[in-house]
DNA sequence: AGTTATCTAACGACCGGTCGTTAGTTACAT
DNA sequence: ATGTAACTAACGACCGGTCGTTAGATAACT
């Protein structure tokens, strides 16, 4: 297991999932690492700092792999599959993290809370900015591409709620669907 | 205001949309409604209740209004069409409630929980059988029925979190890009 | 008079967080 | 090499406060 301060995070995660923030408590944290739940502000000064963590780590990652992906793609339909796909795919990969980034953020007090919404706001722009590239372009047919991101990035974010990983479809299976669908929409 | 009962409804429908279900308390509620909080109890016999009622009252309306925009319409296209005109429509409405809807299942215990999803699955059912129904008459592309009405549904759904009431685009102009882009996508 | 709706008062359980303390480890000065 | 100071990581007891809920009294309407 390596470290505490990972375990907690690692059993912080599991448990905001399973039953929510607020519905979890410091003591339910402790009972599952194992040590008293005084413990756990020797790691953590509060229990939003906790919840601040996985959700940063969580954010970081996402924008990380989509740079990662898109990097050096050429031609805006292109680098629109390759988002697609690297959104997809994270949100199926890291399900019970991205489930909590979306659901917890009433959790944080206000300068956490901005801090998450400019990361997420940039994250979204990247979309945005690709859709208005290809609109421009000629590729994609005129539409207003902020509700397209919005529909778009939605859409793709809930895969996290449904996508099972012992289920009849791949990863790969539903990015793939998703990225026809989401192109030939965009095509108009 | 009429009734005590409703304005509790109306005013726990605000606050479980603004601080979510478990962060509100009966005080809160109580205070807004200018009651004593055991008052509460007259009309509610518990907290959960209270948040079951609103959720099945939504999940009622929601699948009412599904029935009634796509009856009568002739065609697998203009009835998809009719259906995401009409789910869309709907969570921009009533956006604080489908917003409790998708976000405070946890707040209820097993047999009230089932009887919401067996409610949302129905829903969704409605959705599948005219994607199958336009793929088996070639109006749309081959595809995998189940995973494009999670897409489509989850995509439709999400206005109700970014739609915004006073802004530039009316619910018509939404409903109008939401339909062309998920057409054309299942077009293929 | 009876019913309906609300009140006051209290309950036990649990919450997030703080306290002083301790054992084991590391860093540094002698 | 040894003594000492600082740091790491955890302990268990406890705090004030809030939670959902209940019981019984009281007021208002029919």
């Amino acid at each position: 297991m390596g470290n505490m301060k990972n375990t907690i995070k690692t059993i912080s995660i599991n448990l905001f999932y399973k039953k929510g923030y607020f519905a979890t408590s410091i003591s339910d944290i402790a009972r599952e690492a194992g040590i008293q739940k005084s413990s756990i502000y020797y790691h953590y000064s509060n229990k939003e700092e906790l919840l601040f963590d996985i959700l940063k780590t969580t954010m970081v990652d996402l924008d990380e792999n989509l740079e990662a992906q898109i990097k050096g793609v050429q031609g805006a339909k292109e680098k629109m599959r390759a988002a697609i796909q690297s959104h997809v795919i994270f949100h199926m990969e890291r399900q019970k993290e991205v489930i909590i980034s979306d659901s917890e953020l009433r959790g944080l007090t206000v300068d956490n809370y901005k801090n998450i919404m400019k990361m997420r706001d940039d994250y979204e722009r990247k979309f945005q900015s690709l859709i208005k590239e290809g609109i421009e372009k000629g590729i994609f047919a005129d539409m207003d591409f902020k509700v397209a991101s919005y529909g778009i990035i939605t859409m793709c974010t809930a895969v996290s709620i449904w996508f099972n990983q012992s289920g009849r479809l791949s990863k790969k299976d539903v990015a793939k669907i998703y990225t026809d669908f989401i192109i030939h929409g965009l095509k108009g």
